[in-house]
DNA sequence: TCCAAGGTCCTTTTT
DNA sequence: GGACCTTGGA
């Protein structure tokens, strides 16, 4: 192989180099956080366009974000457009050309090669394909789905189902109360079945009890309501195709035909049913243990368990574990390889000595260290703040002490993390009160009120049978169009077998629903038929025809109220994003424009001159695949992080270490974690001693040191002017914790451990009076799982070491 | 049919 | 503390 003379495999290492230039069959790369592995994703891509002649149509990419698909994108566009720089030009190299130079290149590249590549999120590539062939599935009960099916998001699944258990079902308030049948609940036990290949018909065949029957049979109506609305949930556009591909052999072989190369990113956090869609469409075989033929053809994933952040919706990280089990060719004995890329480039070796320390106390793992390839760096800051309040002013200070350091504030470097987006709202007031420009991610543009009801406009207009959207936006702005009339239509959809939308704008069968012309439904279905004549006009040019001729704008341009007049600026927001889309996109119809939209999770940016310079407010899941310079991971409290909704299995704090984990190996330079004493929170009137994060105490004193916060005036007057350690501080609020600290301290043996039993009751200063259920781990490293009266159901995963509990009645 | 006021639930985490 | 829903009066 003609390596050397590559640009693509300057600056790999020798692993990496194993990694790009792996051509046919299996191969999995376990590559650690900050080891370069989307180098290695991109730089093989570009190996097998540039240097084995693949065409890119035949790669099939996926990412876990969108965002990073179109980095990913970006960069192996620059990595080929590098090569035929150095191909074409003997006195010029790419960094001495222009920019202008670059882009003309790369702009070539673009056209002539990856035009035709697939990458994308799981999400984003299947609903491709179901665009393309989802009348060829052939639903079991006869349900069927066209070609321009909308993508109900969250809520609107949730709004169906509550309908179904209200109106279809209707299921009444005792049986609700008796069962715990809660629309959101439900939904997310459709969802976790579909995401485990499961059939309503499956799950009523599992069902053991009246609960699980009655979640089966509202995941069948679930489903043939969104049939109706010739709609599919996210779920959907992953169980689907593999229906489809598992039923149809012809369908099947020509997607396993089209997809030769397939590369997977963050395979640890793949489902079930991803996982079998990967395996029809690589084997082209319905069943097990058949040989596959790997001539011409692999498949390449990269994963680390040690960051499995989502089993929450069914990602499953043993997919990951049995890869070179499941995809090992029966005929052959050679192993499927593995590459392990663990040296790490990102962070100082402080942090990584935390962050490979704290994982330790992970069982389930395939054993993997970090190497750092950077000095020492400073050690994490670890600090205590009396309140929430002072935690956020503490955070901000940092940033901006840390910034003027620097000649020009870079705001970019800097990140502030927490479990959940409730959290952010302090930091928020804080960043507005200096004036520090920040963005918050996760925040879906495209679930905004008045964006969701111009995105339902565009959707009756593609899709006639999303009654769903219509009668979201039927009465938006007023038309005089209440709940009568709309009981009516909806009745009348119904009796004649077709969808409102239909019904309303068949002029016959208006008449015969309202003798009486009705004034408002008149005016919808004029609008309606003005619309459809513009049909062709694009997503950006619909959009604005909508909010004329809808008298949307009218509304709210006529309002006084502040909140309307950030409606106009998301709306006009939503216009440019439309005409972006069209510049970008190869297809420009307002189908895939709808696609696009539900599926993006683009962020909202608070400050609207300076969208790159500013500081990120995210949530550690939002924070994979990140890097920072500063990082601060706030919140370390118990029962907040680790969430005390996930610390009832030993597997769920597990989940919430590698949380933390993924948390810290975000930070280049620094890490902070901050906790507070106190936080007020909902349902609680008074605020509640907390107790620190179980994490904080795994990180050795190596790698960490304590640092004190910033005292506002206001914490200083509330508190006086004698500051208590931390310890003091734990000291006077629970004197129980405090004294197993000390034996913390001075623990020598696993014999200490000893003492608790199965069986044996304790008592807890906060949960009360509770009996051992389990026992795992031991000496240090046990953990208790103990079950409390006052904790009705559930048990609470408890370290002995640090718990306020003590043995009871003995 | 509309709107304001009050009540209830909620908070994990996301494509 | 807020989004969302229900309720009751206009």
């Amino acid at each position: 192989m003609s390596q050397t003379n590559n640009f693509l495999f300057e600056s790999l290492n020798k692993e990496q180099i194993q990694a790009v230039s792996h051509l046919n069959g299996p191969l999995l790369v376990v590559a650690g956080a900050g080891s370069g592995k989307t180098k290695a994703l991109t730089h093989r891509i570009a190996n097998l366009i540039q240097n084995h002649s693949v065409n890119p149509r035949n790669i099939l990419a996926v990412t876990f974000t969108n965002k990073a698909a179109k980095e990913m994108k970006e960069r192996v566009e620059i990595i080929l457009a590098r090569e035929v720089c150095k191909n074409r030009y003997v006195d010029k190299t790419w960094a001495t050309i222009s920019k202008s130079e670059q882009n003309i290149l790369r702009e070539e590249v673009y056209k002539e090669k990856l035009k035709d590549l697939w990458i994308g999120t799981f999400h984003s590539l299947f609903s491709k394909l179901l665009r393309l062939d989802i009348e060829k599935y052939k639903h079991p009960e006869g349900l069927k789905w066209k070609k321009t099916f909308s993508i109900y998001d969250e809520k609107d699944s949730e709004k169906l189902i509550k309908e179904i258990i209200n109106e279809d079902l209707k299921i009444t308030e005792q049986i609700k109360q008796e069962l715990d049948i809660k629309p959101r609940k439900i939904k997310y036990k459709i969802s976790n079945a579909k995401n485990k290949c499961l059939s309503s018909k499956q799950l009523a065949e599992k069902a053991k009890n009246e609960e699980e029957k009655i979640i089966a049979e509202i995941y069948k109506k679930y489903i043939e309501s969104l049939s109706k609305n010739n709609a599919l949930d996210f779920d959907d556009l992953i169980l689907f195709p593999v229906l489809l591909l598992r039923q149809n052999d012809l369908v099947r072989d020509l997607w396993h035909r089209k997809f030769r190369h397939i590369l997977i990113d963050e395979y640890q956090d793949t489902n079930q049913t991803q996982y079998e869609l990967i395996k029809l469409i690589t084997t082209n075989k319905n069943y097990k243990n058949e040989s596959i033929n790997w001539e011409d053809r692999s498949i390449f994933v990269v994963g680390d368990a040690d960051q499995s952040i989502y089993s929450f919706r069914a990602a499953d990280f043993t997919i990951l574990m049995n890869f070179r089990k499941d995809f090992k060719n029966d005929s052959e004995l050679s192993e499927v390889p593995m590459v392990k890329l663990e040296e790490n480039y990102r962070s100082t070796s402080n942090i990584l000595g935390a962050a490979n320390e704290l994982i330790k106390s992970n069982t389930d793992r395939i054993d993997k260290v970090l190497k750092a390839t950077r000095g020492d760096g400073e050690k994490v800051k670890i600090i205590c703040c009396d309140d929430a309040k002072e935690e956020a002013e503490t955070v901000i200070n940092k940033i901006e002490t840390l910034s003027s350091l620097s000649e020009k504030r870079i705001w970019s470097n800097f990140a502030i993390l927490y479990r959940t987006r409730a959290q952010s709202r302090l930091f928020e007031t804080e960043l507005s009160k200096k004036k520090i420009p920040f963005r918050l991610f996760g925040l879906r543009f495209y679930d905004r009120k008045e964006v969701k009801d111009i995105i339902a406009y565009l959707r009756i207009l593609v899709n006639n049978e999303d009654d769903g959207s219509l009668y979201r936006v039927i009465n938006i702005p007023r038309r005089g169009i209440g709940d009568k009339t709309l009981d009516k239509i909806k009745q009348h959809a119904e009796d004649n077998r077709i969808s409102a939308i239909d019904l309303i704008r068949n002029k016959n069968l208006l008449k015969d629903i309202f003798p009486k012309p009705n004034k408002g439904v008149d005016k919808f279905v004029q609008l309606m038929d003005e619309l459809s004549f513009y049909e062709d006009f694009g997503p950006s040019k619909t959009i604005q025809l909508i909010l004329e001729k809808s008298g949307y704008w009218e509304e709210l341009k006529k309002s006084s109220d502040h909140e309307d007049k950030e409606r106009i600026d998301n709306l006009n927001e939503l216009i440019n994003a439309a005409i972006q889309y069209e510049e970008e996109s190869e297809v420009g119809t307002i189908e895939d424009y709808l696609a696009s939209t539900a599926l993006s999770t683009d962020t909202q940016t608070k400050d609207k001159q300076d969208k790159t310079n500013s500081v990120s407010l995210l949530t550690l899941h939002n924070s994979k695949g990140l890097e920072f310079k500063n990082v601060f991971i706030t919140g370390l409290e118990d029962g907040l992080f680790p969430s005390s909704n996930s610390s009832n299995t030993p597997s769920e704090i597990e989940e919430e270490r590698r949380l933390c984990y993924v948390g810290l190996t975000r930070g280049k330079d620094r890490v902070f974690l901050t906790h507070a004493r106190d936080r007020t929170s909902w349902g609680d009137d008074q605020s509640r001693y907390r107790y620190p994060s179980m994490f904080l105490e795994e990180i050795p004193s190596k790698y960490s040191e304590k640092e004190e916060p910033r005292r506002s005036g206001l914490a200083r007057a509330r508190n006086g002017p004698e500051r208590l350690t931390r310890t003091d501080r734990i000291e006077s609020i629970n004197p129980i914790q405090s004294s197993y600290n000390a034996i913390r301290k001075t623990y020598a043996g696993p014999s200490k451990g000893e003492k608790w039993s199965v069986g044996d009751k304790v008592h807890h200063a906060q949960f009360g009076i509770g009996v051992i259920e389990r026992i795992s781990g031991k000496g240090a490293k046990i953990t208790l799982i103990v079950k409390f009266a006052n904790l009705v159901g559930k048990s609470k995963v408890l370290d002995p070491w640090l718990a306020p509990i003590k043995p009871f009645g003995k």
